[in-house]
DNA sequence: CTGAAAGCGCTTACAG
DNA sequence: CTGAAAGCGCTTACAG
């Protein structure tokens, strides 16, 4: 902390004033003469007098602290996340404590560590959440969101996209392209995301009689790489490829292209979130764009307006499809 | 910080014993009787007690918090990187405070707010620090270690990649194979990574005769693109195009392949880094390698050991070539 | 091994 | 508008 560790009670001595006086100085709103200010103030800037955040969180119980959870290293989208939502908390005065968690559940470990911080709220982006763990959170009355995920059984908000939906209009045009032999390669199976986006898109087409072929993925640009490779080595041909998101995307999009197969006069590819590569000439790819910031803004939202408990709640923000080289 | 903050005080009063006891339980290395530490432990378990870091860190002067300041948010470089600093930190038993900033420059702003948390250390990747801001960090005795940038003007530490040596590898080995038109691509400028780099390239190749077409970026990838792009589309065609990272790199290599250029027949593209997507097939960038973890590592250890006060270090490491697909 | 007490640096009623 | 005092939840000499 520091060998110089001015405190208010320095600053107070010097200035001639007690020491709650010069608290109110750095307190918002308290009253205290302009006269009075002003030379605390000065005193307080010679000294370099920074007030302990720590000292202060103690006694108001507020720290504006929120954790932030992120598990997956490989995809841009959350780096892009990442940052907005530390840019959109500082503006409200929050800073973000942040964990990177390599296990594919949040343990307890990480938890107790925001708890000991007394982080004022969660955010978990793609990392699972159990049950015990958010009891105990709730427990301790701090409120969790899920940022791109949602759990029925877990009793927190959540923020995402109608990834359903956005599937199913995927799939709406591609089968209005004329698309019949169709491929999804999906993210990892136990997210909600890839769940929701295989769901919606294999459903639409069912309804129309096609069965499609699903390639199961992790999210990763290798995995999809490799899958669709062996698929198309196995001679197949398909006249459409949707991507779990867009790093799988590119991964299929690769794998094709390497395979001789042209993108899109053979077949169509389609990808998820409209992370910054996507749109570089080398690719071009079409996708789904989610509403990142709106998703950020209401996971915000939902954090600090935490006061009404009308039980935990699920905003699902629609999104919309950007149209460029990997579509017709 | 919750509606159910059980305290220190309410575990002692259910367990029997002192508050000072439970404190004990809980500090490593206390003496504590074996009956007393199992009963205390079990209370603290049933009413899920938890330590509170702040009070904690007030007395102690420990926070265990180190501060993390980043700018780039399109170089998944960085966010490798934070990836493992979280990870190796954490290991260490530290947390990040993670500060994304908008300015170019760390803002006193930003500092401050590290300074209100007292974070024990703070280690800047990608942003500028001022004078002024160093020497505020000094007064409050907090190191404060540069990851891949250096200043000598500034009084902290530096750990970053032997950059003029590794970029004087790359001209050797263009000069060898050999290439004679050479472009470098820049980042921005004002960062000692882009500056050594081209330093070490240009003059290696200007001791054989050879002037380097230099053509100024910002380490985007949409900058390089549009730059060679316009190169080329004024006929050049060069045997070698040298990016100041792998972004860079990438963006120019998309533009000489727009341009009918081949790589690396016609054109030889090395880039800097060796972020993970320079090795997707549709890539295959061939780059220099950066020590991220020893990087990493070697940060940490400075921090850790900010004990012994012999001035401000600088650590340089190697790295190493990968050769891939777009070179000979 | 354990308890009573002081103190970390603040905020905030309570008087004046 | 200002000061004295209590208290936030801990740790840590100091006794015993």
């Amino acid at each position: 902390m520091g060998k110089n560790p001015v405190s208010a009670m320095d600053v107070a001595r010097v200035a001639k004033v007690s020491q709650s006086t010069v608290s109110r100085v750095f307190t918002p709103g308290a009253s205290v003469s302009e006269k009075t200010r002003k030379r605390v103030m000065k005193v307080a800037e010679e000294l370099n007098y920074q007030p302990n955040a720590l000292a202060r969180s103690l006694i108001t119980k507020k720290t504006n602290m929120v954790g932030l959870a992120m598990k997956d290293i490989q995809n841009p989208f959350y780096h892009e996340v990442l940052g907005l939502f530390t840019k959109k908390l500082k503006a409200k005065g929050y800073s973000v404590l942040f964990v990177y968690t390599e296990n594919e559940e949040i343990q307890q470990e990480e938890i107790n560590h925001f708890l000991e911080y007394n982080v004022e709220a969660i955010i978990v982006t793609d990392a699972l959440l159990s049950s015990k763990v958010v009891a105990k959170l709730q427990n301790n009355a701090i409120p969790v969101t899920l940022f791109n995920r949602y759990d029925k059984e877990l009793q927190c908000n959540s923020v995402c996209c109608d990834n359903r939906n956005a599937a199913k209009e995927i799939a709406a045009y591609l089968y209005g392209k004329g698309c019949r032999d169709i491929v999804f390669v999906t993210g990892k199976i136990n997210t909600s995301t890839s769940r929701d986006r295989q769901k919606g898109f294999t459903e639409y087409l069912q309804d129309k009689g096609i069965e499609v072929t699903v390639l199961e993925g992790d999210y990763t640009y290798e995995t999809s790489f490799q899958l669709t490779k062996k698929f198309i080595a196995g001679g197949r041909k398909p006249d459409a490829v949707f991507g779990a998101n867009d790093i799988t995307a590119l991964g299929a999009l690769d794998a094709l292209k390497e395979g001789g197969i042209s993108v899109p006069a053979e077949t169509i590819v389609i990808g998820f979130d409209d992370i910054k590569m996507s749109s570089w000439p080398n690719y071009g790819l079409s996708t789904w764009a989610q509403p990142m910031e709106e998703m950020v803004d209401e996971t915000i939202q939902l954090l600090t307006a935490k006061q009404e408990n009308d039980g935990p709640q699920t905003v699902k923000l629609k999104g919309h499809f950007i149209h460029r080289k990997t579509s017709t």
